[in-house]
DNA sequence: AACCAGGACGTGA
DNA sequence: TCACGTCATGGT
């Protein structure tokens, strides 16, 4: 009945769960990632990690954004205290592969004050997005995967599946997508720790899906979504 | 060789 | 508010 619950049900059934967000110092066999075992992020560096690996991943596959913090990992800088006080020029090198490296230097040097400001408290979204180089998938990709807080997160690939079955239109904002996709979800699944977990999951679930079927035109060739929804 | 990737920001209209 | 240019490397 619920064409957002359906389309999530059936992405399950074919790719399973993803284990999203994938760890640099966990399971290397499987690129980090943690499939069925939701105890991540399980420590203040992990979090940060997630909070790392969300401004690096900008426009980037996640593939370069693991080379960086592969990187970072080979200079012992695999956390907010050693990247705060690296060369510069070093940090910018050590991500270099994921591209804009630059600004994303800035960002993550203006992010860690941020980050040794909270003093391990819990963000919440709108000082994130006061953060430089935080905007709204960031923010909530850092309150989904690093903090567990149950935040839809609404990428180009979300966007355009919706719009190849017709649930939305071109027009259609971040906020109007992120509102129908929680409206949808969360009146189904009443507890909150379950509803993180889908969110995880359906946002991995759609990059699998787009990855095959959404990234080169015409969008949503082949796609099966299209036959059931 | 163009096009896209797990976007954000600054600018001018 | 909105459309557009910019940022940059890496893979197809």
């Amino acid at each position: 009945m619920d064409k957002i619950y359906n389309i999530y049900q059936i992405l399950y059934k074919n790719y399973g769960a993803q284990g999203w967000w994938p760890f640099i110092n966990y399971d290397k066999t499987n690129n980090g990632y943690h499939k069925l075992n939701y105890s991540f992020p399980r420590n203040k560096n992990e979090v940060f990690e997630v909070c790392l690996g969300s401004i690096l991943t900008q426009n980037t596959t996640f593939k370069s954004v693991v080379k960086s913090l592969q990187n970072l990992n080979d200079l012992n800088c695999l956390n907010s205290k050693a990247i705060e006080s690296m060369d510069i020029e070093a940090l910018k090198e050590a991500i270099r592969p994921s591209g804009y490296f630059n600004q994303k230097a800035r960002y993550i040097l203006e992010f860690i004050k941020f980050f040794h400001n909270l003093n391990g408290t819990i963000p919440n979204r709108e000082e994130l997005l006061k953060v430089v180089g935080i905007g709204k998938e960031t923010a909530d990709s850092i309150l989904l995967y690093g903090y567990n807080k149950p935040q839809f997160v609404v990428d180009a690939y979300t966007r355009r599946v919706l719009i190849e079955l017709s649930i939305i239109n071109q027009k259609a904002k971040y906020k109007d997508i992120k509102e129908l996709m929680q409206n949808s979800l969360k009146n189904i699944i009443k507890d909150e720790k379950e509803l993180v977990i889908l969110y995880q999951e359906y946002h991995a679930l759609i990059v699998e899906h787009s990855k095959k079927f959404y990234s080169k035109k015409p969008y949503g060739e082949g796609c099966f979504l299209k036959e059931d929804i």
